[in-house]
RNA sequence: GCCCCCAUCGUCCAACGGCUAGGACACCACUCUUUCAAGGUGGAGAUAGGGGUUCGAUUCCCCUUGGGGGUACCA
Protein backbone atom coordinates (compact mmCIF):
# COMPACT_ATOMS: atom_id res chain seq x y z
CA UNK A 1 0.00 0.00 0.00
CA UNK A 2 1.41 3.41 -0.78
CA UNK A 3 1.98 5.95 1.43
CA UNK A 4 -0.49 8.96 2.06
CA UNK A 5 -0.11 11.50 4.54
CA UNK A 6 -1.28 14.99 4.80
CA UNK A 7 -0.68 18.31 6.65
CA UNK A 8 -4.19 20.01 7.60
CA UNK A 9 -3.44 23.63 8.82
CA UNK A 10 -6.49 25.86 10.01
CA UNK A 11 -6.70 28.90 7.82
CA UNK A 12 -6.71 30.98 10.97
CA UNK A 13 -3.38 32.34 10.94
CA UNK A 14 -0.04 32.41 9.09
CA UNK A 15 1.97 29.20 8.53
CA UNK A 16 3.97 29.26 11.58
CA UNK A 17 7.03 27.26 11.95
CA UNK A 18 5.04 24.71 14.78
CA UNK A 19 2.84 23.45 11.84
CA UNK A 20 5.79 23.90 9.22
CA UNK A 21 7.64 21.51 11.09
CA UNK A 22 4.68 19.36 10.98
CA UNK A 23 4.62 19.93 7.63
CA UNK A 24 8.42 18.74 6.95
CA UNK A 25 7.89 15.77 9.18
CA UNK A 26 4.74 14.31 6.84
CA UNK A 27 6.32 15.39 3.39
CA UNK A 28 9.47 13.68 4.42
CA UNK A 29 8.18 11.08 5.44
CA UNK A 30 5.70 11.04 2.05
CA UNK A 31 9.34 11.69 0.04
CA UNK A 32 10.94 9.01 1.87
CA UNK A 33 8.48 6.08 1.40
CA UNK A 34 7.93 7.77 -2.47
CA UNK A 35 4.27 8.20 -0.96
CA UNK A 36 1.73 11.27 -1.76
CA UNK A 37 2.01 14.36 0.64
CA UNK A 38 -1.71 15.85 0.55
CA UNK A 39 -2.89 19.14 1.89
CA UNK A 40 -6.43 19.79 3.21
CA UNK A 41 -7.22 23.22 4.49
CA UNK A 42 -9.59 22.74 7.78
CA UNK A 43 -11.64 26.01 7.16
CA UNK A 44 -14.98 24.83 9.13
CA UNK A 45 -14.73 27.30 11.79
CA UNK A 46 -15.84 30.04 9.37
CA UNK A 47 -15.31 32.95 12.27
CA UNK A 48 -11.66 32.88 12.14
CA UNK A 49 -11.01 30.98 8.59
CA UNK A 50 -9.98 33.72 6.17
CA UNK A 51 -8.67 33.01 2.18
CA UNK A 52 -5.75 35.30 2.72
CA UNK A 53 -4.59 32.90 5.46
CA UNK A 54 -5.35 29.87 2.86
CA UNK A 55 -2.80 31.26 0.46
CA UNK A 56 -0.62 32.46 3.06
CA UNK A 57 0.02 28.59 3.84
CA UNK A 58 0.10 28.00 0.63
CA UNK A 59 2.82 30.60 -0.12
CA UNK A 60 4.76 29.54 2.74
CA UNK A 61 4.76 25.54 1.83
CA UNK A 62 5.87 26.47 -1.60
CA UNK A 63 8.47 28.67 -0.54
CA UNK A 64 9.94 25.53 1.91
CA UNK A 65 9.58 23.70 -1.21
CA UNK A 66 7.47 21.37 0.20
CA UNK A 67 5.59 20.37 -2.89
CA UNK A 68 2.22 19.29 -2.47
CA UNK A 69 0.90 16.35 -4.58
CA UNK A 70 -2.63 16.61 -3.86
CA UNK A 71 -5.00 19.11 -3.02
CA UNK A 72 -5.38 22.05 -1.29
CA UNK A 73 -8.84 20.41 -0.52
CA UNK A 74 -10.85 22.40 1.70
CA UNK A 75 -12.94 20.87 4.65
CA UNK A 76 -15.54 22.99 4.06
CA UNK A 77 -16.74 20.94 0.84
CA UNK A 78 -16.94 18.51 2.78
CA UNK A 79 -20.00 18.79 4.83
CA UNK A 80 -22.29 17.24 3.29
CA UNK A 81 -20.36 14.27 3.61
CA UNK A 82 -19.95 14.95 7.38
CA UNK A 83 -23.69 15.23 7.78
CA UNK A 84 -24.32 11.48 5.95
CA UNK A 85 -22.01 9.97 8.35
CA UNK A 86 -23.48 11.50 11.67
CA UNK A 87 -26.63 10.54 9.76
CA UNK A 88 -25.36 7.66 9.25
CA UNK A 89 -24.18 6.27 12.95
CA UNK A 90 -27.31 7.71 14.49
CA UNK A 91 -29.13 5.82 12.26
CA UNK A 92 -27.46 2.23 13.15
CA UNK A 93 -27.52 3.39 17.01
CA UNK A 94 -23.95 4.50 17.19
CA UNK A 95 -24.94 8.37 18.14
CA UNK A 96 -27.76 9.98 19.54
CA UNK A 97 -30.09 12.82 19.44
CA UNK A 98 -29.02 15.00 22.14
CA UNK A 99 -31.57 18.06 23.12
CA UNK A 100 -29.73 19.42 25.72
CA UNK A 101 -28.82 23.00 24.93
CA UNK A 102 -25.69 24.70 24.93
CA UNK A 103 -27.05 27.04 27.77
CA UNK A 104 -27.80 23.92 30.08
CA UNK A 105 -24.55 22.36 29.20
CA UNK A 106 -22.57 25.35 30.07
CA UNK A 107 -24.23 25.18 33.42
CA UNK A 108 -23.97 22.00 34.36
CA UNK A 109 -20.33 22.23 33.41
CA UNK A 110 -19.97 25.49 35.87
CA UNK A 111 -21.66 22.82 38.69
CA UNK A 112 -19.60 19.93 37.90
CA UNK A 113 -16.53 22.41 38.19
CA UNK A 114 -17.51 24.30 41.75
CA UNK A 115 -18.53 20.80 43.04
CA UNK A 116 -14.35 19.73 41.68
CA UNK A 117 -15.59 16.59 39.91
CA UNK A 118 -15.03 15.50 36.25
CA UNK A 119 -17.49 17.20 33.81
CA UNK A 120 -18.11 14.74 30.52
CA UNK A 121 -21.51 14.73 29.29
CA UNK A 122 -23.89 12.69 31.00
CA UNK A 123 -25.10 10.80 28.53
CA UNK A 124 -28.85 11.54 29.34
CA UNK A 125 -29.98 11.96 26.13
CA UNK A 126 -28.58 8.38 25.45
CA UNK A 127 -30.87 6.94 27.68
CA UNK A 128 -33.83 8.31 25.89
CA UNK A 129 -35.95 5.81 24.04
CA UNK A 130 -36.67 6.13 20.23
CA UNK A 131 -40.29 6.66 20.23
CA UNK A 132 -39.25 9.76 22.61
CA UNK A 133 -36.86 10.74 20.44
CA UNK A 134 -38.43 10.96 17.38
CA UNK A 135 -41.67 12.76 18.91
CA UNK A 136 -39.34 15.50 20.02
CA UNK A 137 -37.61 15.70 17.03
CA UNK A 138 -40.80 15.76 14.95
CA UNK A 139 -41.82 18.54 17.35
CA UNK A 140 -39.46 20.38 15.94
CA UNK A 141 -37.41 20.54 18.95
CA UNK A 142 -33.34 21.21 17.84
CA UNK A 143 -30.61 18.47 18.11
CA UNK A 144 -27.35 17.88 18.07
CA UNK A 145 -25.87 14.30 17.68
CA UNK A 146 -23.74 12.58 19.81
CA UNK A 147 -21.59 9.44 19.45
CA UNK A 148 -21.93 6.85 22.10
CA UNK A 149 -19.09 6.17 23.54
CA UNK A 150 -17.68 2.61 24.32
CA UNK A 151 -17.29 1.70 27.68
CA UNK A 152 -13.96 -0.10 27.04
CA UNK A 153 -10.56 1.75 27.16
CA UNK A 154 -8.86 2.79 23.81
CA UNK A 155 -5.85 2.19 22.73
CA UNK A 156 -2.79 2.37 19.31
CA UNK A 157 0.43 2.00 18.85
CA UNK A 158 1.96 5.04 18.19
CA UNK A 159 4.21 5.84 15.46
CA UNK A 160 6.21 8.02 17.92
CA UNK A 161 4.58 7.49 21.40
CA UNK A 162 4.71 3.40 21.51
CA UNK A 163 1.80 2.05 22.73
CA UNK A 164 -0.94 4.50 24.29
CA UNK A 165 -3.66 4.11 25.95
CA UNK A 166 -7.05 5.89 27.36
CA UNK A 167 -9.13 4.47 30.02
CA UNK A 168 -12.47 3.11 29.79
CA UNK A 169 -14.84 5.72 30.68
CA UNK A 170 -12.29 8.96 29.85
CA UNK A 171 -14.30 9.78 26.89
CA UNK A 172 -17.68 10.71 27.53
CA UNK A 173 -20.79 10.62 24.22
CA UNK A 174 -19.13 13.90 22.52
CA UNK A 175 -20.95 15.67 19.63
CA UNK A 176 -19.97 15.04 16.10
CA UNK A 177 -23.55 17.35 14.76
CA UNK A 178 -23.82 20.51 15.80
CA UNK A 179 -27.94 21.66 16.38
CA UNK A 180 -27.09 24.08 13.15
CA UNK A 181 -26.46 20.72 11.42
CA UNK A 182 -22.44 21.46 11.10
CA UNK A 183 -20.37 18.91 11.96
CA UNK A 184 -17.89 19.22 14.75
CA UNK A 185 -13.98 18.77 14.13
CA UNK A 186 -12.98 15.34 15.28
CA UNK A 187 -15.97 14.34 12.55
CA UNK A 188 -14.70 15.91 9.94
CA UNK A 189 -11.61 15.32 10.64
CA UNK A 190 -12.39 11.48 10.64
CA UNK A 191 -14.65 11.63 7.71
CA UNK A 192 -12.19 13.45 5.87
CA UNK A 193 -8.80 11.20 6.05
CA UNK A 194 -11.43 7.96 5.55
CA UNK A 195 -12.15 9.63 2.02
CA UNK A 196 -8.86 10.58 1.42
CA UNK A 197 -7.53 7.20 2.14
CA UNK A 198 -4.98 8.28 4.46
CA UNK A 199 -2.54 5.65 5.80
CA UNK A 200 -0.61 7.68 8.48
CA UNK A 201 -2.18 10.99 10.28
CA UNK A 202 1.20 12.69 11.48
CA UNK A 203 0.60 15.42 13.48
CA UNK A 204 0.96 17.23 16.73
CA UNK A 205 0.67 16.37 20.27
CA UNK A 206 -1.71 18.65 20.98
CA UNK A 207 -3.99 15.91 18.89
CA UNK A 208 -2.64 13.26 21.04
CA UNK A 209 -6.27 13.13 23.07
CA UNK A 210 -8.28 13.59 20.36
CA UNK A 211 -7.12 10.74 18.61
CA UNK A 212 -9.23 7.90 21.06
CA UNK A 213 -12.32 10.06 20.23
CA UNK A 214 -11.19 9.72 16.28
CA UNK A 215 -10.68 5.77 16.22
CA UNK A 216 -13.77 5.27 18.07
CA UNK A 217 -15.61 7.25 15.14
CA UNK A 218 -13.65 5.37 12.56
CA UNK A 219 -14.86 2.39 14.50
CA UNK A 220 -18.47 3.07 14.56
CA UNK A 221 -18.06 3.90 10.84
CA UNK A 222 -16.51 0.73 9.74
CA UNK A 223 -13.74 2.35 7.87
CA UNK A 224 -9.83 1.29 8.30
CA UNK A 225 -7.75 2.82 10.46
CA UNK A 226 -4.65 4.86 9.96
CA UNK A 227 -1.39 4.80 11.90
CA UNK A 228 -1.07 7.20 14.31
CA UNK A 229 2.22 9.81 14.89
CA UNK A 230 1.87 12.59 16.72
CA UNK A 231 5.03 14.98 16.98
CA UNK A 232 6.06 17.01 20.15
CA UNK A 233 5.48 20.54 20.15
CA UNK A 234 8.18 23.52 19.80
CA UNK A 235 8.41 25.63 22.97
CA UNK A 236 9.25 29.03 22.92
CA UNK A 237 12.97 29.95 24.99
CA UNK A 238 10.72 30.44 28.23
CA UNK A 239 9.76 26.48 28.31
CA UNK A 240 6.04 27.33 27.01
CA UNK A 241 4.40 26.75 23.56
CA UNK A 242 5.52 28.92 20.86
CA UNK A 243 3.48 31.88 20.76
CA UNK A 244 3.44 35.01 18.90
CA UNK A 245 5.23 36.81 22.02
CA UNK A 246 8.40 34.91 20.81
CA UNK A 247 9.09 36.82 18.00
CA UNK A 248 8.44 36.24 14.12
CA UNK A 249 6.43 32.75 13.69
CA UNK A 250 5.50 32.63 10.05
CA UNK A 251 8.23 31.26 8.07
CA UNK A 252 7.56 33.80 5.44
CA UNK A 253 9.26 36.26 7.80
CA UNK A 254 11.85 34.45 7.96
CA UNK A 255 11.74 34.50 4.54
CA UNK A 256 11.66 38.22 4.80
CA UNK A 257 14.95 37.80 7.41
CA UNK A 258 17.07 36.69 4.74
CA UNK A 259 16.79 32.67 5.87
CA UNK A 260 17.14 30.56 3.27
CA UNK A 261 14.43 27.95 3.04
CA UNK A 262 16.83 24.93 2.60
CA UNK A 263 18.25 26.58 6.45
CA UNK A 264 14.90 26.78 7.96
CA UNK A 265 14.07 22.96 6.64
CA UNK A 266 16.90 21.55 7.91
CA UNK A 267 16.66 23.75 11.42
CA UNK A 268 12.47 22.13 12.16
CA UNK A 269 13.90 18.58 10.67
CA UNK A 270 16.42 18.81 13.58
CA UNK A 271 14.04 19.98 16.45
CA UNK A 272 12.84 16.77 17.70
CA UNK A 273 14.69 14.45 15.27
CA UNK A 274 18.30 13.66 14.49
CA UNK A 275 19.81 10.86 12.30
CA UNK A 276 21.22 9.16 14.99
CA UNK A 277 24.80 10.48 13.78
CA UNK A 278 26.41 13.90 14.22
CA UNK A 279 25.81 15.07 10.85
CA UNK A 280 23.69 18.21 11.38
CA UNK A 281 24.12 19.76 7.86
CA UNK A 282 21.35 18.60 5.58
CA UNK A 283 20.51 19.66 1.98
CA UNK A 284 17.08 18.79 1.51
CA UNK A 285 17.91 15.46 -0.45
CA UNK A 286 20.06 14.39 2.04
CA UNK A 287 17.14 14.76 4.62
CA UNK A 288 14.93 12.70 2.97
CA UNK A 289 17.59 10.58 2.42
CA UNK A 290 18.36 10.17 5.97
CA UNK A 291 14.84 10.69 7.36
CA UNK A 292 13.27 8.11 9.61
CA UNK A 293 9.76 8.59 11.72
CA UNK A 294 11.40 6.28 14.22
CA UNK A 295 13.88 8.52 15.22
CA UNK A 296 11.70 11.69 15.69
CA UNK A 297 11.62 12.18 19.78
CA UNK A 298 8.99 12.15 21.73
CA UNK A 299 10.03 15.04 23.87
CA UNK A 300 9.13 19.18 22.54
CA UNK A 301 11.89 20.70 21.84
CA UNK A 302 12.79 24.76 22.44
CA UNK A 303 13.32 27.15 19.44
CA UNK A 304 16.38 28.34 19.28
CA UNK A 305 17.04 31.18 17.11
CA UNK A 306 20.64 31.34 17.22
CA UNK A 307 21.69 27.89 15.97
CA UNK A 308 18.99 28.77 13.15
CA UNK A 309 21.06 31.23 12.26
CA UNK A 310 24.29 29.27 12.39
CA UNK A 311 22.90 26.75 10.25
CA UNK A 312 21.29 29.39 7.91
CA UNK A 313 25.75 30.72 7.28
CA UNK A 314 26.33 26.91 6.97
CA UNK A 315 23.57 26.76 4.17
CA UNK A 316 24.68 30.43 2.42
CA UNK A 317 28.24 29.21 2.58
CA UNK A 318 27.12 26.07 0.64
CA UNK A 319 25.12 27.29 -2.11
CA UNK A 320 26.12 28.60 -5.62
CA UNK A 321 26.62 31.86 -6.05
CA UNK A 322 24.17 32.08 -8.77
CA UNK A 323 21.32 31.00 -6.36
CA UNK A 324 22.23 34.34 -4.14
CA UNK A 325 23.18 37.04 -6.52
CA UNK A 326 19.02 37.75 -7.05
CA UNK A 327 18.67 38.34 -3.12
CA UNK A 328 21.87 39.95 -3.28
CA UNK A 329 20.84 42.68 -5.96
CA UNK A 330 16.97 42.74 -4.63
CA UNK A 331 18.03 43.49 -1.42
CA UNK A 332 20.80 46.15 -2.53
CA UNK A 333 17.89 47.57 -4.96
CA UNK A 334 15.34 47.74 -2.31
CA UNK A 335 17.65 49.79 0.31
CA UNK A 336 18.86 52.24 -2.94
CA UNK A 337 14.80 52.90 -3.50
CA UNK A 338 14.43 53.55 0.41
CA UNK A 339 16.59 56.37 -0.43
CA UNK A 340 14.92 57.38 -3.73
CA UNK A 341 17.92 56.31 -5.39
CA UNK A 342 18.24 53.72 -8.44
CA UNK A 343 20.18 50.78 -8.16
CA UNK A 344 22.21 51.27 -11.00
CA UNK A 345 23.13 54.84 -9.32
CA UNK A 346 24.80 53.33 -5.95
CA UNK A 347 26.01 50.13 -7.20
CA UNK A 348 27.04 50.53 -10.80
CA UNK A 349 27.38 47.35 -12.50
CA UNK A 350 25.52 44.84 -10.50
CA UNK A 351 23.35 44.07 -12.50
CA UNK A 352 24.97 43.68 -15.42
CA UNK A 353 27.89 41.98 -14.29
CA UNK A 354 26.74 38.34 -13.35
CA UNK A 355 30.16 36.89 -13.17
CA UNK A 356 31.59 39.51 -10.71
CA UNK A 357 29.09 39.37 -8.51
CA UNK A 358 29.45 35.48 -8.91
CA UNK A 359 32.98 35.19 -7.78
CA UNK A 360 32.66 38.63 -5.25
CA UNK A 361 29.54 36.26 -3.91
CA UNK A 362 31.65 32.93 -3.59
CA UNK A 363 34.97 35.17 -1.79
CA UNK A 364 32.25 36.73 0.70
CA UNK A 365 29.52 34.27 1.15
CA UNK A 366 31.41 32.07 4.64
CA UNK A 367 31.11 34.44 6.91
CA UNK A 368 27.09 35.92 6.78
CA UNK A 369 24.28 34.05 8.70
CA UNK A 370 21.55 35.53 6.81
CA UNK A 371 21.07 37.27 3.15
CA UNK A 372 21.14 41.04 4.10
CA UNK A 373 24.20 40.47 5.98
CA UNK A 374 25.83 38.43 2.44
CA UNK A 375 24.45 42.11 0.55
CA UNK A 376 26.32 43.88 3.10
CA UNK A 377 29.85 42.06 2.10
CA UNK A 378 28.93 42.51 -1.45
CA UNK A 379 27.45 46.19 -1.34
CA UNK A 380 31.35 47.52 -1.02
CA UNK A 381 32.98 46.15 -4.27
CA UNK A 382 30.27 47.79 -6.20
CA UNK A 383 29.04 50.69 -4.28
CA UNK A 384 29.55 54.24 -5.94
CA UNK A 385 30.30 55.79 -2.11
CA UNK A 386 31.25 54.05 0.45
CA UNK A 387 30.07 54.53 4.25
CA UNK A 388 31.96 53.56 7.10
CA UNK A 389 30.17 51.52 10.29
CA UNK A 390 30.16 53.64 13.01
CA UNK A 391 32.11 50.89 15.28
CA UNK A 392 34.24 49.49 12.64
CA UNK A 393 35.70 53.39 12.60
CA UNK A 394 35.97 53.81 16.47
CA UNK A 395 37.80 50.36 17.27
CA UNK A 396 40.06 50.74 14.08
CA UNK A 397 40.46 54.39 13.14
CA UNK A 398 41.61 55.32 16.46
CA UNK A 399 44.33 57.51 15.77
CA UNK A 400 43.26 59.59 12.54
CA UNK A 401 46.30 61.23 12.02
CA UNK A 402 48.82 58.53 11.90
CA UNK A 403 46.05 56.01 10.02
CA UNK A 404 45.91 58.61 7.42
CA UNK A 405 49.63 58.78 6.99
CA UNK A 406 49.17 55.02 6.43
CA UNK A 407 46.79 54.85 4.16
CA UNK A 408 48.37 57.59 1.84
CA UNK A 409 51.87 55.67 1.94
CA UNK A 410 49.52 52.75 0.95
CA UNK A 411 48.15 54.33 -1.92
CA UNK A 412 51.87 55.61 -3.35
CA UNK A 413 52.98 52.17 -2.75
CA UNK A 414 49.96 50.18 -4.34
CA UNK A 415 49.77 53.08 -7.49
CA UNK A 416 53.09 50.87 -8.56
CA UNK A 417 51.14 47.96 -9.38
CA UNK A 418 49.94 48.15 -12.45
CA UNK A 419 47.36 45.30 -11.86
CA UNK A 420 46.28 43.91 -8.72
CA UNK A 421 46.19 40.30 -9.99
CA UNK A 422 48.28 38.45 -8.04
CA UNK A 423 47.56 38.17 -4.13
CA UNK A 424 51.22 37.21 -3.13
CA UNK A 425 52.43 40.46 -4.27
CA UNK A 426 49.92 42.63 -2.78
CA UNK A 427 50.51 40.94 1.14
CA UNK A 428 54.26 41.92 0.57
CA UNK A 429 53.51 45.20 -0.57
CA UNK A 430 51.21 46.37 2.41
CA UNK A 431 53.46 43.71 4.90
CA UNK A 432 56.36 45.35 2.96
CA UNK A 433 54.95 49.00 3.63
CA UNK A 434 54.27 47.96 7.31
CA UNK A 435 57.90 46.95 8.10
CA UNK A 436 58.92 49.92 6.65
CA UNK A 437 56.53 52.07 8.93
CA UNK A 438 58.07 49.68 11.97
CA UNK A 439 55.06 48.73 13.09
CA UNK A 440 53.19 45.40 13.32
CA UNK A 441 50.64 44.31 9.81
CA UNK A 442 47.79 44.50 11.94
CA UNK A 443 47.95 48.49 12.06
CA UNK A 444 48.05 49.05 8.31
CA UNK A 445 45.73 46.08 7.44
CA UNK A 446 42.82 46.69 10.06
CA UNK A 447 42.02 50.45 8.91
CA UNK A 448 42.76 49.59 5.54
CA UNK A 449 39.70 47.07 6.36
CA UNK A 450 37.74 49.90 6.69
CA UNK A 451 38.93 52.17 4.16
CA UNK A 452 37.56 49.35 1.55
CA UNK A 453 34.97 47.48 3.03
CA UNK A 454 33.62 50.25 5.45
CA UNK A 455 33.19 47.51 7.97
CA UNK A 456 35.18 45.95 10.32
CA UNK A 457 34.40 42.50 8.68
CA UNK A 458 35.35 41.09 5.66
CA UNK A 459 37.33 38.18 3.57
CA UNK A 460 41.83 38.13 3.75
CA UNK A 461 42.20 41.85 2.96
CA UNK A 462 44.70 40.54 0.08
CA UNK A 463 41.96 38.82 -1.73
CA UNK A 464 39.51 41.72 -1.21
CA UNK A 465 42.19 44.48 -2.73
CA UNK A 466 42.36 41.93 -5.65
CA UNK A 467 38.75 41.39 -6.30
CA UNK A 468 38.29 45.11 -5.47
CA UNK A 469 40.86 45.87 -8.58
CA UNK A 470 43.39 48.50 -8.73
CA UNK A 471 41.46 51.67 -9.40
CA UNK A 472 38.42 51.36 -6.77
CA UNK A 473 41.18 50.30 -4.11
CA UNK A 474 43.09 52.74 -4.51
CA UNK A 475 40.01 55.69 -4.99
CA UNK A 476 38.98 53.82 -1.54
CA UNK A 477 42.03 53.99 -0.05
CA UNK A 478 42.60 57.63 -0.73
CA UNK A 479 39.37 58.99 0.07
CA UNK A 480 38.80 57.06 3.81
CA UNK A 481 42.52 59.40 3.95
CA UNK A 482 40.59 62.64 2.72
CA UNK A 483 38.10 61.61 5.33
CA UNK A 484 40.36 61.19 8.48
CA UNK A 485 42.24 64.41 7.48
CA UNK A 486 38.89 66.28 7.65
CA UNK A 487 38.33 64.12 11.26
CA UNK A 488 41.51 65.78 12.09
CA UNK A 489 41.04 69.15 11.40
CA UNK A 490 37.46 69.04 13.33
CA UNK A 491 38.63 67.57 16.01
C1' G B 1 -10.69 18.26 39.49
C1' C B 2 -10.17 14.34 35.68
C1' C B 3 -7.59 12.21 31.28
C1' C B 4 -3.08 12.05 28.44
C1' C B 5 2.04 13.11 27.18
C1' C B 6 7.07 14.39 28.43
C1' A B 7 11.92 14.72 31.49
C1' U B 8 20.48 13.88 29.34
C1' C B 9 24.87 20.32 29.50
C1' G B 10 21.58 27.19 29.02
C1' U B 11 19.64 25.20 23.95
C1' C B 12 19.32 21.20 19.89
C1' C B 13 20.69 16.15 19.40
C1' A B 14 23.93 11.06 20.68
C1' A B 15 24.82 6.94 24.07
C1' C B 16 22.65 -2.95 22.24
C1' G B 17 21.44 -2.60 30.52
C1' G B 18 28.40 -2.28 30.47
C1' C B 19 34.84 2.26 28.34
C1' U B 20 36.07 8.76 31.52
C1' A B 21 27.99 10.17 29.36
C1' G B 22 29.67 12.06 23.02
C1' G B 23 28.64 16.01 19.15
C1' A B 24 26.50 20.84 17.67
C1' C B 25 24.76 26.09 18.86
C1' A B 26 25.79 29.71 22.45
C1' C B 27 29.69 31.06 26.17
C1' C B 28 35.07 31.58 27.79
C1' A B 29 40.36 31.23 26.54
C1' C B 30 44.06 30.58 23.01
C1' U B 31 45.23 30.55 17.91
C1' C B 32 45.30 32.05 12.46
C1' U B 33 51.68 37.82 14.83
C1' U B 34 44.55 40.13 9.50
C1' U B 35 39.26 41.65 11.28
C1' C B 36 34.97 38.19 12.68
C1' A B 37 29.57 37.23 11.79
C1' A B 38 34.79 32.67 9.23
C1' G B 39 38.46 28.52 10.43
C1' G B 40 41.49 25.71 14.14
C1' U B 41 42.66 24.13 19.32
C1' G B 42 41.26 23.85 24.26
C1' G B 43 37.80 24.81 28.52
C1' A B 44 33.51 25.15 31.54
C1' G B 45 28.75 22.85 31.36
C1' A B 46 23.80 17.53 32.04
C1' U B 47 21.42 12.17 33.28
C1' A B 48 15.15 16.47 38.13
C1' G B 49 14.55 13.86 43.27
C1' G B 50 13.51 9.26 45.82
C1' G B 51 12.75 4.17 45.80
C1' G B 52 13.15 -0.53 43.47
C1' U B 53 14.89 -4.72 39.54
C1' U B 54 20.10 -6.01 38.32
C1' C B 55 26.82 -8.05 39.20
C1' G B 56 25.97 -3.29 36.85
C1' A B 57 20.71 1.69 35.38
C1' U B 58 20.91 7.75 31.34
C1' U B 59 18.59 3.20 29.65
C1' C B 60 13.58 -1.16 32.77
C1' C B 61 9.51 -0.50 36.89
C1' C B 62 7.06 2.62 40.80
C1' C B 63 6.36 7.23 43.44
C1' U B 64 7.30 12.48 43.87
C1' U B 65 8.40 16.99 41.53
C1' G B 66 8.42 19.93 37.33
C1' G B 67 6.75 21.12 32.35
C1' G B 68 3.21 20.53 28.38
C1' G B 69 -1.47 19.09 26.01
C1' G B 70 -6.65 18.05 26.43
C1' U B 71 -11.09 18.22 29.09
C1' A B 72 -16.41 23.10 23.96
C1' C B 73 -22.63 22.67 19.86
C1' C B 74 -13.24 25.69 18.61
C1' A B 75 -9.95 23.60 15.14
Amino acid sequence: MTVRVRFAPSPTGFLHVGGARTAVFNWLYARRAGGTFLLRVEDTDRARSRPEHTQAILDGLAWLGLDVDEGPVFQADGVERHRRDALHLLGQGAAYRCFCTAEELAARREEAKRAGSGYGYDGRCGRLDDAASDARADAGEPFAIRVRAPREAIGWEDMIHGPMSFLAGSIDDFIILRSDGTPVYNLAVVSDDAEAAMTHVIRGDDHLSNTPKQILLYRALGRPLPAFGHVPLILGSDGKRLAKRHGALSVLAYRDEGYLPAGIVNFLALLGWSPGDDREVFDVGGLIEAFSIRRVLKKSAVFDLEKLGWLNGRHIADAPAAGLSGAVVDILGREARDEGRDLTETHPGLENSPERLARIIDLVKGRPRTLPALARQVSPFFAADIRYDEDAVKRFWKRPEETSFHLRRLAERLAGEAAFRDVQTLESEVRGLAAELEVGAGRVINPLRVALMGQGVSPGIFEVLEAMGRERSLARVRAAARTLDARVATA
